[in-house]
DNA sequence: TTGAAAGCGCTAACAT
DNA sequence: ATGTTAGCGCTTTCAA
């Protein structure tokens, strides 16, 4: 009957209407659940649908009603599972709406990012979740809160850019992590990120990435606080590719005057600066002591366990969905934005460093 | 000037038309690149945009033209890296041709990805891409091909439904490295998945997921080819959680006639597995040999480095993107399918079993 | 409650 | 090369 397989067009509203015979009108209402319809109308309308197998154009309907029911969202790299599980906490809350995703991958691409935006607004979606490649150049970021489309940011901050922003309060953890390293007896402690920078690493310095910035105040701030000089030689930025990594670790734990601790800015880094002591036939923590961010499963399983700090990620990605998704909808926040915390989880991969006599003599 | 900051209507084709002194069809052209346009028109089109920030509303373009430059990607899980990866593969790919992708996460339900497929089907995206949650049940792709819609199959292939699928022979790779195994004396291999089934396994039968049924066929031949008895109490499907995965894994591993090699059905599932095992107080290989579907980075930072099956799941993404995209444009292929092969990658979690001696006696 | 008609912002015939 | 006029499939006045 009515599975001919032919590359039959569309059916429409027009087609259910004439079916049940009523107006286009009416049948639309049946159909959109809007308006006054008598039940003896809606009946037969939703039976000529079904019999029909009308499916509503979503692309119509949002051109009318200037509502996609589809929400934007910008990251640097969905590999990553840092942003697989922010991901998944965005997709979650987001459908629990009634809201579609679209998705789209930078590769920390600012250029890629500014794209991103500009096509998601194009595509009239009705909010935009971004996870901003640089914290600094943030023009686009402000068209679009120009443009009225509502805009939260996640991860990350944005200078200049009035927007709620989803992320962990970086400077704190840092600083806590630090101290608790310095404590240990620690002094050439050592920072690896593959933020990218044009000059060379300056206390202080602003960089793309305002959790970057956050966390190597933080390192600052504990040197500061315990009273000991800040080892800056030991901070490596844009460390590139995974090659690229190990080379670096390689150079820190090689010299006159090595790193003690090594701290990886996530868990990509990670994977290589580990692969890489491994390689170098040392081992964690006796030789030296290992802190990375984000707390991933395998962080268990190697020998000894990694000490780690834990981001509450998949919340993160369901705070901003959520906030977005209220801004859309105009509500009021029913009450502060939840707190976003990172703790410092103490498993086997932080110990003394080997000189540890010495520099406890020479450090108080 | 221009940006008063108010809540502005959007400017459209008929304001920049004026503000050119052109017809609206004209200045449609010149900004839809179509169509003849005078360059001296094209100009002062292109100009008046600029000055009232024109941006094309995209819905109202797809809606014309029956085209929306999207694709939709539905996937089980993406926070599990094995689609992270993929999902890499299809926005890197789709970016490439110009297409924007709207990610959809079923959770591995059915229902949900019914619903997805629906959904998507009415947002008007240009082809689909799946990986489907059921091998089995499959008519709502069925659906999707009598809509005409273009539409792949990634990591998992749907019976009865008559669609290119990218996905890994599974079959083959299962019975090299179970052979692997039995050649190292191993006779109690088991095999755990979180696929679920109502009821318990029987050799041969059909499970949702294809991959799974493939693999397990793959074990069952290479027993068979050995001329040894298929060990099917040792298959462990439905494994649910990771306390669930935990638990089965001390089950397999205590008893009167314990496994002497494991296989983890992929990454998630590995990670509960080793974590049981080192909290068992066994070690690998010694105690008992591991292998593992999908070789990540982390693999090789256990002790031992893990044996793994790795599978080009970028590649697949890169390939059911690119069919997909050729299908939709209606050109047609290029070349042959690339090829995907899993790979065993010899580690070191494999080895002799405890009791070899006795095994290979009895075994021949 | 219903229907006719106007419109969303754009593209696509069809003239000229 | 340009303009006029219809649509795309839906929602939304506005009358009845």
């Amino acid at each position: 009957m009515s599975t001919d397989g032919s590359r039959r067009r569309d059916v429409t509203v027009a087609d259910v209407a004439k079916a049940a015979k009523v107006s286009k009108a009416q049948a639309a209402r049946a159909l959109g659940n809007y308006g006054a319809v008598s039940d003896d109308v809606r009946e037969r309308v939703l039976a000529a649908a079904e019999e029909l197998e009308y499916r509503p154009n979503e692309l119509a309907r949002s051109m009318n009603t200037g509502k996609s029911n589809t929400i934007g969202v910008v990251v640097g790299d969905i590999e990553n599972p840092h942003f697989g599980l922010a991901m998944r906490g965005i997709t979650d809350t987001a459908k629990k709406s009634g809201y579609n995703v679209i998705l789209i991958n930078t590769d920390e691409e600012r250029a890629a990012e500014v794209d991103a935006v500009r096509v998601l607004l194009d595509k009239r979606v009705d909010g935009l979740i971004v996870a901003p490649a640089s914290s600094l150049e943030t023009s686009h970021l402000q068209q679009v809160r120009e443009s009225g489309r509502p805009l939260v940011l996640l991860d990350r901050a944005a200078t200049g850019v009035d927007v709620e922003t989803f992320a962990v309060d970086m400077g704190s953890i840092s600083y806590e992590s630090t101290a608790h390293l310095i404590e240990a007896g620690h002094r050439r402690i050592a920072f690896v990120s593959t933020v990218r920078t044009d000059a060379p690493y300056v206390a202080g310095m602003k960089l793309d990435s305002s959790q970057i910035s956050d966390r190597l105040d933080g390192i600052h701030r504990a040197f500061d606080d315990a009273g000991l000089p800040y080892p800056s030689d030991l901070i490596r930025l844009s460390a590139g590719d995974a090659d690229s990594i190990r080379r670096i670790t390689r150079e820190l734990l090689g010299g006159p005057d090595p790193a003690t601790a090594i701290i990886a800015s996530d868990g990509l880094i990670a994977l290589s600066v580990v692969e890489a002591i491994q390689e170098s036939g040392l081992s964690i923590p006796d030789d030296v002591s290992f802190l990375m961010y984000d707390d991933f499963a395998w962080t268990r399983l190697t020998t000894p366990p990694l000490t780690v700090i834990a981001q509450p990620v998949y919340d993160m990605g369901i705070a901003a969905a959520s906030a977005l998704i209220r801004r859309i909808e105009g509500r009021k926040s029913t009450g502060p934005a939840p707190e976003l915390v990172a703790t410092l989880i103490r498993r086997g991969s932080i110990g003394a460093p080997k000189d540890a006599e010495v520099l406890s003599q020479a450090g108080g």
